[in-house]
DNA sequence: TCCCATTACGGGTCACGTAACAATC
DNA sequence: GATTGTTACGTGACCCGTAATGGGA
């Protein structure tokens, strides 16, 4: 039973070196500080430091280790509390995540048919940052473009999302009726910021391409009256009231515009998510809604 | 920040299920236990109970799962100044273990080479407790019949194991030189208790075999001479001075006569380890060293 | 002279145990 | 009446900060 003061005073020294720096560090005075260190050792029964000479001390070896162990058992501990505080706060709500916007219009669309509400956090989350959203129970959901299978986690797959094209009707692409990447090479698009993974398979995928990328919705549906052009579309994210301009969808035919998405959840709240999860299967939309 | 104390309790009232016992079984009363409580939920900022009438309490959801959670956090604890402990140990001293005596045995051997005196543990370790060993500094270095590779520890073969018989020079056994597990089966002999995965080994490989189990060597070797039972010996156990009895060794021709040696270790004591294993192969017994 | 570590000392906090209370079986 | 959980109250331990000491750059 160490007390964690002890423990954050020790990784704090491994630090910033010094008693004196490690007592402002922690709003501490340096006495409060060379005592818990003493007490530490103590009740380790072990030298953590080199005491040579008389006023310099440093970390020996043990005191390295057991840095670097109080470090990681520190972070446990915040773990703790912010796990045991989403699990209260998901007794209450449903929040999910998504590292890719689609998902989360199809979830927007059809969150009315629950019976409990659902928050849909519009901020994409980073590859690294979903099984932690999930396991920390501050998501109780999360779309992801890749797959997990852990300890605690486990993913599903529940559909995939393929784009296309709105095009001016008088131009070339429109007439084509169906393109593949390599075929809009050199072409400039309108597209939206926070796509996620499409991101890189766009700009990968169609050589010298231009994208002018636009912060939010309104200001892409503003320059996609008064510009010509194209515009990227898909199952997932098409108007529900069809646009009256002068555009036609078109086609992209390419092995790369395809993502699958997986839904990715605690094995301990399977039951919770699972009524979303059949209704975004059963809504899904198939692969070109024209 | 939370006071491990107050997740002792917690943990304790999950296994117990009231508070009265719960402050029993820690040596506390009853109104500390109330208010440690009451204390963890405000510092929390969660409800852990279900405080349902007027004298009956009981963990909700939450309250289950932080008990889940507290108690892993204070194995790491305790995980955290055992390894501490012993790292500062393993400072002076060098222990070995193993799940199977002949490393041992070798070991013995050539310890006097070393420059560091190195303990060896006789008593065997079981396959679950190997990596758990290693890993908390306790030993520096087990011996084992499997290969793991972990984060923090690795695998090192080091040589292999083969059993031999020594019969009486006039049976039926000495006269064929050579033999198969299968050829020996309803034979009886003497074996010794103790020795690892070879129990196993020949229990499962000798049909209707008869093993008249030694505790000790002495009462082996002192049964040996009086009686004409075939014993095992292999090249990792076999007596420095020749015995003068009527026996011979007879090989054992057979797959299953091999048992692969690994040394584990954390790979940042690997330096520590190193002088050892190379002492090991390089004077690594031949298969039949007679 | 400044910085660093350690020891001495006094005070305030806080967590404990005892005691008392309420409720349920 | 026995057991269980909670509240009230006084005391003592302990930990902190201030102050003082000693050794180095």
């Amino acid at each position: 039973m160490i007390d964690p003061r002890l423990l954050q005073e020790l990784v704090a020294f491994a630090k910033t070196g010094t008693l004196s720096q490690t007592a402002e560090e922690l709003h501490l005075t340096q006495p409060t500080v060379t005592r818990g260190m003493q007490k530490l050792e103590q009740e380790l029964g072990v030298a953590l430091f080199n005491r040579t000479g008389n006023n310099k001390i440093s970390l020996n070896t043990t005191g390295q280790l057991a840095a670097k162990e109080a470090s990681r058992l520190l972070d446990m501990e915040d773990e703790l509390t912010e796990k045991v505080r989403n699990f209260a706060e998901s007794q209450t709500r449903f929040l999910v995540g998504s590292d890719a916007p689609g998902p989360l219009l199809l979830s927007e669309r059809i969150e009315n048919k629950l019976p409990v509400k659902v928050k849909l956090d519009q901020n994409l989350l980073a590859e690294d940052e979903l099984l932690p959203a999930v396991e920390s129970y501050r998501y109780q959901l999360v779309f992801s473009s890749h797959e997990y299978q852990t300890d605690l986690c486990e993913s599903r797959y529940i559909g995939y999302e393929q784009l296309f094209l709105m095009c001016d009707k008088n131009s070339d692409l429109a007439k084509k009726g169906s393109v593949t990447f390599q075929e809009l090479a050199g072409v400039s698009f309108l597209v939206l910021q926070g796509i996620g993974p499409w991101k890189q398979i766009k700009e990968s995928a169609i050589p010298n391409a231009h994208f002018l990328y636009q912060d939010d919705l309104s200001s892409l549906t503003e320059l996609t009256k008064y510009s010509q052009l194209p515009v990227f579309r898909s199952n997932l994210s098409f108007p529900s009231h069809p646009e009256n301009d002068d555009r036609v969808p078109v086609r992209i035919d390419d092995p790369k515009n395809r993502l699958d998405f997986y839904a990715i959840y605690r094995k301990d709240q399977k039951k919770m998510v699972m009524p979303l999860l059949e209704l975004l299967s059963k809504n899904w939309p198939e692969d070109f809604p024209y």
